[in-house]
DNA sequence: TTGAAAGCGATACCAG
DNA sequence: CTGGTATCGCTTTCAA
């Protein structure tokens, strides 16, 4: 049987309300007294019941992190970030999976007090204003993305700017049929919409009239998908002089269908990503990509959730993350 | 103010217990009855406090997975497959990350039961049977790995008889100077001991004598240190004629080192990898692995927890799972 | 089939 | 600075 504060105040003889502040450290407590508790603490190898505990204090010293797809190494790269600095603040991370579908992302934000998690960490796929609107009685939330929305506090890389330089740094001299991977037809997925804003801006301001077969689609963001979505756009069509993924992952399938094919990159066509995941940078070749801090993502998230969950009623807090073009191999002239 | 049961059956004009009887569906309810009590449930928006029902039942419905490197896309496709396993089950992932740290691996283990956790899921890379040992009163866990210790339950691929039915395959004719990275001097990893013994086992098999100046270490598995451990193992010796990488992630790294060395792959070396990541499959050229169920392993893993909460008593379970070699272009001859 | 009341373990209030 | 006590929300005997 494990034992309870009661057991260790009985063992200490003290009351179970010196224990307690003996643990929370917040009201002082006499020094002799304060070893007689740990030591009865240690000896009966005592751990705290966190249920209880969070059944009294209405909290949890749990947050939720909910991402579209787990299997990603960026959602990788940011559930570590995000798992390091709220470990570091004393929260624990609760993972879910929405496989972007809007009605699990909704579910999560209304359900969010029943799985016992203090606040939640969401990148969005299609949450719509509606979405959030409808709950009356949100927990904190704090999204991810390019979602737009005006009710939640939100942490943001501006992908159409990023979207709209890369396809700008894309465009040197005699690359001018300028192909984009990833665009979701049917699906709203605001991540799509903003890159996808952001290319044609560039085109704008090149003077490229905007191609529409220049648009690649691709649903699941997944090398695989975007390695036959490729292959059969490729295919059909001819080459073009350079590739814009919407995602590394998605970059690192159309490398293999490029060199499958005995297309050289970036000689034949230089090829971008977006998100700098470790395998882009260590890719064949290395990989052009939208680079942005993801501590610093995970840092000002859990900023804005605890900013939250101290006062639910302040105004809309919004973060913008800068990022950078890293150029490399994959689309050197 | 939240509602509770007390609230829901004021409304629906029963009491707290024929609440509770409704959501848990096991005792039977009049049919009206259930209906005034989901009535009132909905008009109030319920939601259970599970703090509460987590302190009164003794289980939070939360398991608790660590890994060691959360970054890695292996542990990414992990994550998924056990998230999603686990939430068909009806229990929810708390993630945390050891960083290969046997005293946090002894910490998760024996502070379990305070981290709110029903059961652990632990893929440790030193523990050894004294740090299982020593707590008195584990926490259902579940192992996975390679790491050999006789108390806790296991998943685990036999690393050794892969590591040896790779080297053999990567030994075509012609390629008798096989080398491996990953290689943990100092350090105990127990899967880099036992696929490094798979290695020289498959040596002997062939006849090749073992040679020191073939097994590079490279302590962090992560492309980042696999790329830079290769360039320097290359500045300074010849090249091999194949080299088998303990991870994928390693192998990656080794291919941009490669690669940027104007080293063609296979025609030059040959490389393999370990654990079939999804970016492995996509890579330039597409990556020899070990290739095992990952899903599987999820799937047993929570058998194996499930048991275990179920009966704290049973002997040590250990459940094997299948490998397949895999080849793929990068050691096609 | 339903109701009343006890209690899970930790904490906060209020005395002393 | 420390002790008694009520309480958080839910489930579960035991009765009716």
């Amino acid at each position: 049987m494990r034992a309870t504060v009661k057991d260790v105040a009985r063992r200490a003889g003290v009351s179970p309300k010196t224990v307690s502040n003996v643990m929370n450290g917040v009201v002082p407590v006499a020094a002799p007294t304060r070893l007689r508790v740990e030591q009865a603490m240690a000896e009966l190898d005592y751990v705290p019941n966190l249920s209880a505990r969070g059944l009294r204090n209405g909290r949890s010293g749990v947050i939720g992190l909910a991402l579209p797809d787990l299997a990603t190494p960026f959602s990788a790269e940011l559930t570590q970030s995000i798992v390091e600095v709220a470990h570091a603040q004393g929260f624990s991370v609760q993972i879910e999976e929405t496989g972007s579908d809007p009605h699990r992302e909704h579910e999560l934000m209304t359900r969010a007090r029943a799985n016992l998690i203090d606040g939640l960490i969401l990148n969005p796929v299609v949450l719509k204003e509606s979405a959030v609107q409808m709950g009356v009685a949100l927990p904190p939330v704090v999204l991810l993305g390019e979602v737009t929305q005006q009710l939640a506090d939100r942490v943001f890389v501006d992908s159409f700017a990023a979207a709209r330089d890369m396809t700008l740094a894309l465009a040197k001299p005699g690359r001018r049929r300028i192909a984009v991977l990833g665009v979701n037809r049917g699906r709203h997925s605001a991540t799509a919409i903003q890159r996808a804003g952001g290319y044609e801006a560039a085109l704008q301001i090149l003077g490229i009239p905007k191609d529409e077969s220049l648009m690649i689609s691709c649903d699941s963001w997944t090398p695989a998908s975007a390695a036959a979505s490729l292959a059969e756009y490729l295919d059909a069509n001819p080459l073009p002089d350079a590739l814009f993924c919407f995602t590394d992952s998605m970059a690192l399938g159309a490398l293999n269908t490029l060199w499958k094919r005995g297309v050289r990159v970036p000689d034949d066509i230089a090829v971008a990503g977006f998100d700098d995941v470790n395998d882009g940078r260590y890719a064949v070749p290395s990989l052009t990509t939208v680079s942005f801090d993801k501590r610093a993502i995970a840092t000002q998230a859990l900023r804005l959730l605890t900013e939250r969950m101290s006062d639910r009623n302040h105004g809309q807090k919004l973060v913008e993350i800068g990022y950078t073009i890293e150029e490399r191999d994959s689309s050197k002239s």
